[in-house]
DNA sequence: CCTATATCAGCTCTACTGATATTT
DNA sequence: CAAATATCAGTACAGCTGATATAG
């Protein structure tokens, strides 16, 4: 895809002050910033896919294997995993499905509590983990170009849009 | 979705921290900024998509039809679509094929180029988009919690970390 | 009885690959 | 002929709904 010689969240802006010139100036601030954000998900989330391919892992999937390998003894229910990540009860199944195929996670019952499974990372799986978690860290998550101000703001204000939004309950507040 | 009783990204690095105990600081501040970024795009998209449903639109469909409507005669051709929007040609085509079916744009025939084809919004895709605007800047495109400052700060950061990501080549560096 | 856990079938959506017809 | 434009078939993925079996 050719780049554009000028940046289209900032022409957006521009048109929008244009057709809108009654909105007050923080509802294009909030547009230009949503917009960013979209994009900037799509270039990262491209990059770190294509990092992970030789793993036979996507993003999602290493997200996961990461969760569990950091667990007690490597296993996490499965509801426990679908709450760390905020993804749906069928996403987990289906992320802990492909997983379990690779050999990286197996399933065993919750001796907790007979309704649940548990996800435990295997001795392979560890090892993807730790080789795939080199290659991220290298290329530092595909943020090389930003300065550790920058990424400690990022952390800080999107920190607290997802309170806001119900990701979690903020403990020092 | 319960929301969990502490930040899961500020666990994460702390997990981080503990099983890479020789990674610069740096290496947790970009996987903190970068996992941030993944949820608030996650946690705003869904909240746009909900706001757009009662138009028929999804945020994908709603740029697109947007991009149209600020357009000299509100018509690109496909090809300037997808480079605005980044998107590949083959979902530029899947979109204005959700768009036409809904009445929102037309094609036509590029005059200017027999190869291509021009999208051209309809007045209900102008209505249509008008309503929708109306809608995503009332509730500031799910970012009513960020002040402007911060808001501002979003644009500018992340505006780096894009023209570095071969987004677009900046014009005024 | 009601709720929680996990799974399954089925659907939508975006993204991508590879192939193709047409035009420049 | 090579490159660009758009489309199509097919695949992969994540996200969701609704239904279901099992257990607390």
């Amino acid at each position: 895809m050719a780049p554009l010689p000028f940046d289209p969240v900032a022409r957006a802006g521009r048109n929008w002050e244009r057709h809108w010139p009654d909105e007050p100036a923080l509802t294009i601030d909030a547009m230009r910033a949503v917009t960013s954000i979209m994009r900037a998900q799509q270039v990262l989330l491209a990059d770190l896919d294509q990092a992970l391919r030789p793993f036979g892992l996507t993003f999602s999937r290493y997200e996961a294997l990461v969760l569990l390998s950091f667990a007690r003894d490597g296993a996490l229910s499965l509801s426990r995993v679908g709450e760390r990540l905020q993804v749906h009860a069928t996403s987990v199944t289906n992320v802990i499905d492909r997983l379990e195929a690779a050999g990286l996670v197996s399933r065993r019952p919750n001796p907790d509590d007979g309704r649940g499974v548990l996800a435990t990372i295997t001795e392979p799986g560890r090892q993807v983990a730790e080789r795939a978690t080199r290659v991220l860290n290298a290329r530092r998550f595909g943020v090389e170009s930003l300065p550790a101000e920058d990424l400690r703001s990022l952390f800080a204000i999107l920190r607290r849009l997802r309170v806001e939004a119900g990701d979690f309950a903020d403990e020092a507040l």
